[in-house]
RNA sequence: GCCCGCCUGGCGGAAUGGUAGACGCAGCGGACUUAAAAUCCGCAGACCGCAAGGUCAUGCCGGUUCGAGUCCGGCGGCGGGCACCA
């Protein structure tokens, strides 16, 4: 790649990017073209587009470039098309990464955070948004965790908040829990500690209280990808089965019977073994008793939380000595603890069937348990089916299953249950995989979890008056483990309820609850209650979200449900806060290693072609060689990121915007090369040129074009074919094909030499108009060029209609297939009659000699496409 | 491991089941220029052929159809998520 082709000092550019794009985005400013009332009038067709917003880590990225591109096109276009937009921005600003630049460089997480902030907020400016800035706030702002601790508080009353045992990974040198992002290999990331599971008490919110309704609504999401919803879908888990109790053959703990779930029922004469978890009880009891039993619960305990993990560990049990009766036969079978079975699942304990599950099959034939078949495929032979490496998990009849036999796998389940019921060894259940929401979080920079835990009272709310319940300033990083434990004051406070001395709540929430309800306090951002009802209820839902595939599950399913649980507390009336939703793909760019092995950035590398076309690199200012990698995620770590900042210096924001949008569908990943920005760029320059050098001796802006002048109707029908498929494109987000055809009218234009100047107007004000939502600031700049003396600006003007008497066609171009294969291709008019087409078609030389003189059997005749004959 | 996607020329991609490769990037040839940059004009999937034209071709294998990049089944590769990163 050749650095200097377009580079701007260079080119001599008669468009200054540079001083144009503050000049307009002063402009939009001091008309307050993006404002909105909080309220919207009620005859408004009102829009609320939002992107999902970001973390202030200090810089955007490419991604951020490429979020907020998609959504001000969406903003830009809809409001050209009379809606009322809402498009408001702030900022995700609690969570870890500002307590490790605390510990790391004595840096106060607020004072990082608001920093951050600040250079991000510029950074965003210069993109040129159609932002409204007046609504921006930090979920960090006091303003609005003290209102998300209200929410909690209300929630709380409506019995949506409560305190459980669950499980977290716990570093026992530093003595602190760690995310899953910071166990390594089952190690603490700091400590290199062997990280075991410790059960903790935590606030959990129940969002299972609402797991078939989230399911359901799926269906009536009709704007939201298919895949999204079935990620969702799959998460939620909904299924059918049976909790099965088996008796043990003798007590455990004054325990009599073990309970596990199974969505096979019909399998259970194939029953070898029952296992349970590490964490059940049983387990527990086990490992009391026998010390290899309590190796392997240790064992299992340092594998971490992650189920990811958990899930690719190599399958492993051991025998609890423990045996249970089978509820049909009486007989027995032993008790298995077994890595694989979670805890949070069901009961956590299952029964293996291994003829007809994988997993069980394969614990089976490691621990040599025995393999009963009792689902005889379709063709099978009783006497012969034998079970080897695969299970059988399809459809089949029952056999060698007492009362069961000779039933499908469907009935068989339901007379597996009805007898479970009917000798109370069982009842049929929907089981959910959904777990309730754990919250809690033992660190410092999160909002503060508004309780008070009395001695004698127990857990008290926080008083409505007592809010918000502020984070103390003057905090520790010097030791691990959370701040507002080790803090000297903060947490000592007199109960609310009886006055005594009482313990604050050092918890802090889950950074995914800030993010839960920002799209609803946007409505109204400083309301001194959570949310005001005139305000949401006329902005919400939002209309279009646009965000990372990342986002699928965790961050959309937790604000479907406080959107509920908000409804339920009286602060909201609807249950789905995103009636619209597009998630993009993710900004990539080569990697690229030095000699020694270290990544490097593309700024510090020159490239150079072979003569036989391969690229090659070297180290600027040497030539030590540089490996070219694979093209992959922008990260820090790699090295391959490309700091927008430094783009929209050199070439401008719109060529950034521009560039972003044309390279590919926006679903997709998308790889930013410089030689593509390169071309982006020198398209911004190609349409000021065009604008400028037809400029002079335009006729009026009301002239019209003899519609007699072919050259005229040519370009104006090129005008509103492009009107039409640009429109066409932007409303199903097809925004590079939108970018194309703008290319291919700018092409016309320049075409369109003999066009008279009134089709040529014309054409220059709706190229600058259908352009605005993806290149605003050369936009407005073209717009003045033709009308020096608007008054109004392209971001105020309504988008253009395509007059339907121009997009119809003369004649049309027919692919002529023989046997469907292309032999030829005729032009006839509009509205010619099948015989004359099928005459023309069968007239063509070409067309002939594939026919070969055979019959036609069948003439196929697509209007406007294709002709296919059948020989 | 489980759930969900994606795969088309040298590259990014376009294509209501109907002419595969629009448009752009890179490349090649030409014009302009003292020269370069910029700009403009033209060429361009692979193979065979002087040409007309033909064959192959949308990750791989199979199916449905007059016709498949598109629909169905299987396989492979790459990516996202897996509940404390955001």
């Amino acid at each position: 790649m050749n650095d200097s082709i377009a580079t701007p000092d260079k080119a001599a550019p008669r468009y200054n990017f540079a001083a144009a794009e503050p000049r307009w985005q002063k402009a939009w400013d001091d008309r307050a073209c993006f404002a909105v009332p909080d309220v919207p009038p009620a005859d408004a067709a009102k829009y609320y587009v939002l992107e999902m917003f970001p973390y202030p880590s200090g810089k955007i990225h490419m991604g951020h470039v490429r979020n907020y591109t998609l959504g001000d096109v969406v903003a830009r276009y809809k409001r050209a098309r009379g809606h009322l937009v809402m498009h408001p921005m702030g900022w995700d600003a609690f969570g870890l990464p500002a307590e490790n630049a605390a510990r790391e460089r004595g840096v106060h997480p607020a004072a990082w955070t608001y920093q951050n902030i600040a250079n991000m907020r510029d950074e965003l400016k210069r993109m040129g948004l159609s932002l409204e800035w007046a609504r921006e706030f930090a979920t960090c702002d006091p303003e609005y965790y003290g209102q998300q601790q209200k929410l909690l508080l209300d929630f709380f009353k409506a019995g949506l908040v409560e305190r459980r045992e669950s499980w977290v990974n716990w570093d026992p040198v530093d003595n602190t829990v760690l995310a899953n992002e910071q166990v390594i290999d089952g190690r603490g990331w700091r400590s290199g500690a062997q990280v075991e599971k410790k059960k903790l008490s935590q606030w959990v919110l129940a969002i299972t209280k609402y797991a078939p309704d989230l399911l359901e609504a799926l269906g009536g999401l009709d704007r939201w990808p298919e895949r999204v919803k079935l990620m969702q879908s799959n998460w939620i888990g909904r299924s059918e089965g049976a909790r099965v109790r088996f008796a043990l053959t003798a007590p455990v703990d004054g325990t009599a019977d073990v309970e596990v779930f199974t969505t096979r029922p019909d399998t259970l004469f194939g029953m070898s073994f029952l296992a349970v978890a590490a964490e059940h009880p049983l387990a527990t009891a086990a490992a009391a008793r026998d010390a290899k039993a309590a190796d392997f619960v240790a064992e299992c305990r340092s594998m971490g939380t992650s189920e990811a993990v958990i899930e690719q560990a190599e399958k492993k049990g051991i025998d609890t000595g423990f045996r249970v009766k089978h509820p049909f036969t009486g007989e027995e079978f032993p008790v298995w603890i077994a890595n694989f079975v979670l805890m949070e699942y069901g009961t956590g304990a299952i029964f293996g069937c291994p003829a007809h599950d994988q997993r069980d099959l394969e614990f089976a034939r490691k621990y040599d348990l025995s393999v009963t078949p009792v689902v005889l495929p379709k063709d099978g032979d009783p006497a012969t089916f034998a079970v080897g490496t695969e299970a059988f998990t399809e459809d089949g009849t029952a056999y060698n299953s007492g009362f069961l036999d000779g039933l499908d796998v469907a009935s068989a389940k339901r007379a597996a249950i009805d007898a479970l019921e009917k000798q109370g060894a069982g009842i049929g259940v929907v089981n959910w995989r959904l777990r309730d929401w754990g919250v809690s979080r033992q660190r410092y920079w999160g909002c503060p979890i508004p309780f008070i835990h009395c001695d004698d009272c127990g857990v008290v709310p926080v008083p409505d008056d007592q809010l918000p319940v502020r984070l103390p300033e003057d905090v520790d990083f010097s030791k691990p483990g959370n701040p507002l434990d080790h803090h000297p004051t903060w947490k000592h406070v007199g109960c609310p309820n009886c006055g005594k001395p009482a313990r604050r709540e050092t918890d802090t929430c889950d950074t995914f609850v800030d993010s839960s309800w920002y799209f609803a306090r946007f409505c109204s951002p400083r309301a001194d209650v959570p949310v005001i009802r005139d305000a949401v209820d006329g902005w919400l839902p939002v209309d279009q979200y646009i965000g990372g595939i990342e986002h699928a599950i965790l961050h959309l399913l937790y604000s479907r449900f406080f959107t509920r649980a908000m409804s339920a507390s009286g602060h909201l009336s609807l249950a789905e806060p995103f009636a619209g939703l597009f998630t993009q793909g993710m900004v990539q760019h080569e990697s690229y290693k030095g000699a020694d092995g270290r990544w490097l950035y593309p700024e510090e590398i020159d490239f150079s072609v072979t003569p036989e076309g391969a690229r090659t690199a070297t180290v600027k200012g040497g030539n030590e060689p540089v490996t070219i990698g694979r093209v992959e995620a922008m990260s820090k770590s790699k090295r391959n990121t490309v700091d927008p900042g430094a783009i929209i210096a050199k070439y401008g924001a719109d060529t950034a915007r521009w560039f972003i949008l044309s390279d590919n569908p926006p679903e997709r990943d998308m790889e930013w090369t410089e030689s593509g920005v390169a071309g982006a760029y020198r398209f911004t320059q190609r349409v000021f040129r065009i604008v400028d050098d037809h400029r002079a001796g335009l006729p009026a802006p009301d002239a019209v074009c003899d519609p007699a002048d072919p050259a005229g109707k040519a370009l104006r029908r090129a005008t509103h074919r492009a009107i039409k498929a640009v429109t066409e494109a932007l409303e199903t987000f097809a925004f590079n094909v939108a970018v194309a055809r703008l290319y291919e009218f700018a092409n016309a234009i320049e075409a369109a030499k003999e066009a008279p100047g009134a089709a040529m107007r014309e054409a220059l004000e709706i190229l600058a108009r259908l352009a605005a939502p993806m290149m605003p600031h050369l936009a407005e700049e073209a717009w003045h060029l033709l009308r020096p003396d608007a008054e109004t600006l392209v971001a105020q003007l309504p988008w253009p209609d395509a007059d339907p008497a121009l997009l119809v066609a003369e004649s049309v171009t027919l692919a002529i297939q023989v046997l469907g294969k292309l032999r030829a291709t005729i032009e006839v008019p509009v509205g010619a009659s099948e015989e004359t087409i099928f005459a023309a078609a069968e007239a063509e030389e070409n067309v002939q000699r594939a026919i070969a003189g055979k019959p036609i059997r069948k003439r196929i005749h697509v209007p406007g496409r294709v002709v296919n004959l059948v020989v």
